[in-house]
DNA sequence: AACTGATATTCAATCGAATTAATAAATATC
DNA sequence: GATATTTATTAATTCGATTGAATATCAGTT
């Protein structure tokens, strides 16, 4: 049973209404269940049917696209096809919509903003009817999304705090995660911590501070300025890493203790974890490193990253829902509110890259300098 | 200049006709620049491509799918996107596609082969004129496929080594990358070297061992069977790193001696990794690990991990590529050579995760048994 | 017997563009 | 000057499905 269809000449609808001795009218009504078929006797619609069903009938998307004005399919623009962030967003996106009669028209900006106007003209060319924007740290034009919402097009963005008044997102407690990731290594003894925050400009890190902060002020922990060290806000995809690296080098060289990183993602992490085993310092042994987000490399590295997971997979689902939602309710002429942002709860996944602090010494006066 | 459109009422082909005094199939002739329009002077020309442009006029996709019956669209069936291999042959596929007038319309199966049919339906059903099937190294039945080149829409498949009779393939040189994998190991001076192969019944794993084989051969080397595992064919998606971590252990247990392993791909390799730490012995210093692809983790990893590269970018290029030169030759009704892999070279990445064998001890004779 | 309303089915227009056959004017040919 | 030929443009049909208006049948009412 594995040929998928034996004709290869297409079976129209005219087809199926002379194999069955009805008009083309009754068929597509009948086919399509729409109201006018209600006095259709099931006499009638299931001799269409069958023998719809037996001629191999599928409608022409075309034809019928090109009559309802309804192409069926919701635009996904993903920022980075190949950021495991947008990824597991997407495949979220791709579940909920996989049973409906929707397709994802699925486009890739390859982290290039700029060309973000062509794909979204492509997109208003192909009608989608709803437009998901899978988006991660990259900065870009938001105007260009608002004019999309603004021609009824029902548009949401996942995976960042766009701060936009019209669009509604879906993302992370930004927040809540930091506060969690400071929490975990508070827990674990640590109480020098150095940072490496996202770029300023990125609402995403400023709130994940604002969770940092709010814990460390409950705990009453001060945070030594000297050990904050922030991300540039010009970066390509991958320079997490490469950034996380060099301001990890930094903080080494400044030559005040710290004994864990919270890193602003997990890609900067593992260039925090690359610059200390560089300088001959062990983790988790010798200082803890806590990631954000929770990408697959985190299970499989050695150690395993300890970090605040994002949960993609729902925040996809959830985007998704929430435009087919929008699509039902279409004609109703009752806007949603405006810039709405939904917050997933974070999970904080503990691995092996934390460990409790200073198994050694009780006393605090011993410090180990690096460099005097 | 953000705004993408101004008016949200679409313009057709009559709106220019009418608005250059032109009949509408005029309008047409020449913006499609139809052999027929052939004697329409450039006065006309260019009064009437003044005037789409002045209006904004974007021909409407459907209706011309109708009618030309061509769908301008080409599949792509992404067997897990979540897979970073999978998702950079699709970024090269993308890059090719997008200069072209074809979109790529991507469906990602999950891992999830049974469901290839459905997918591969609905693409029928959505008229693509050509399909490029992205596969990993997860087992699926090729006479779908088979089924799709059939109908006289031109197939290849990237990525793996299908072994079938009649679709084209574009895949990496396989035994090139076993020999380089195995020159790397036994250059840095490793004599005993374990192996975690590729499930038996996958076609790229064979052929990666035969270019171990050949190595070994050429250099005179015994393989010892003790040292040979091979992962289980039905793994899902991820289970490459449990299946590499299991049978390192296995390696471990076996108490026979050995300072290198080569893995199947970079996510076995991780797993090999893993087992090696937990069995408290250090990468690369205690044992050199080399795996196969090049996936993203592997240069961020600490250590990073030495890996045999696959091109998968120009994979993907090259892939589009052929579909796009079979769409320009249809109608010619020369069939290309059937069943033909074309195959890309690899290139050995040496990272940290391998080193040059014992800077210490010369004689073998200091066995460390883990268990008797 | 004429009329109403429910039941059952179909006609015909429409969506927007591509394309073939037809027409009209200008020029060339004998 | 009648007839080809080239140049320039258009009317009319087609792609395949949807849908509002129209028609036809029948049971029930007065």
């Amino acid at each position: 049973m594995s040929k998928i269809s034996s004709s290869h000449r297409r079976v129209t609808l005219s087809d199926v209404a002379k194999a069955s001795g009805f008009s083309p009218s009754t068929v597509s009504l009948v086919l399509n269940e729409a109201p006018l078929s209600r006095y259709i006797p099931d006499k009638t619609k299931n001799k269409i049917s069958e023998t719809a069903k037996r001629l191999g009938y599928r409608p022409d998307v075309f034809a019928r696209s090109l009559r309802s004005q309804r192409s069926q399919t919701v635009g996904v623009l993903v920022i980075d096809l190949a950021d495991p962030f947008c990824t597991l967003i997407l495949q979220g996106i791709e579940r909920k919509l996989l049973p409906t009669a929707y397709l994802p028209i699925v486009m890739d900006a390859h982290n290039q903003p700029q060309q973000l106007e062509r794909y979204l003209e492509m997109m208003i060319e192909r009608r989608i009817e709803g437009l998901i924007t899978v988006a991660n740290w990259l900065l870009f034009d938001i105007t260009l999304l608002e004019d999309i919402d603004d021609r009824q097009i029902p548009t949401v963005v996942v995976g960042r705090d766009l701060e936009s008044p019209t669009i509604n997102s879906v993302l992370v407690d930004n927040e809540a995660g930091g506060y969690a990731a400071m929490q975990h290594l508070y827990e674990l003894g640590h109480r020098d911590i150095a940072f490496v925050r996202g770029p300023r400009r990125l609402g995403d890190s400023r709130i994940r501070w604002k969770g940092v902060r709010r814990f460390a002020t409950e705990a009453g922990l001060r945070l030594s300025p000297t050990l904050i060290q922030d991300l540039p806000g010009t970066m390509g995809s991958n320079s997490g890493f490469e950034g996380g690296m060099r301001l990890t080098n930094n903080l080494i060289q400044s030559a005040e203790k710290f004994t864990a990183i919270l890193a602003f993602d997990d890609l900067t992490a593992y260039g925090a974890i690359r610059a200390l085993s560089e300088a001959g310092r062990r983790v988790p042994d010798d200082c803890s490193v806590i990631g954000f987000d929770d990408i697959p490399a985190a299970a499989f590295s050695t150690p395993g990253l300890t970090t605040i997971q994002q949960p993609m997979g729902e925040m996809g689902e959830y985007a998704a829902e929430y435009i087919l939602k929008q699509l039902e309710r279409r004609g109703e002429d009752e806007r949603q509110p405006y810039g709405d942002a939904h917050l997933m709860v974070p999970t904080l996944v503990a691995r092996g890259s934390t460990a409790p602090n200073s198994p050694a010494p009780k006393k605090a006066g011993k410090k180990k300098r690096m460099k005097p």
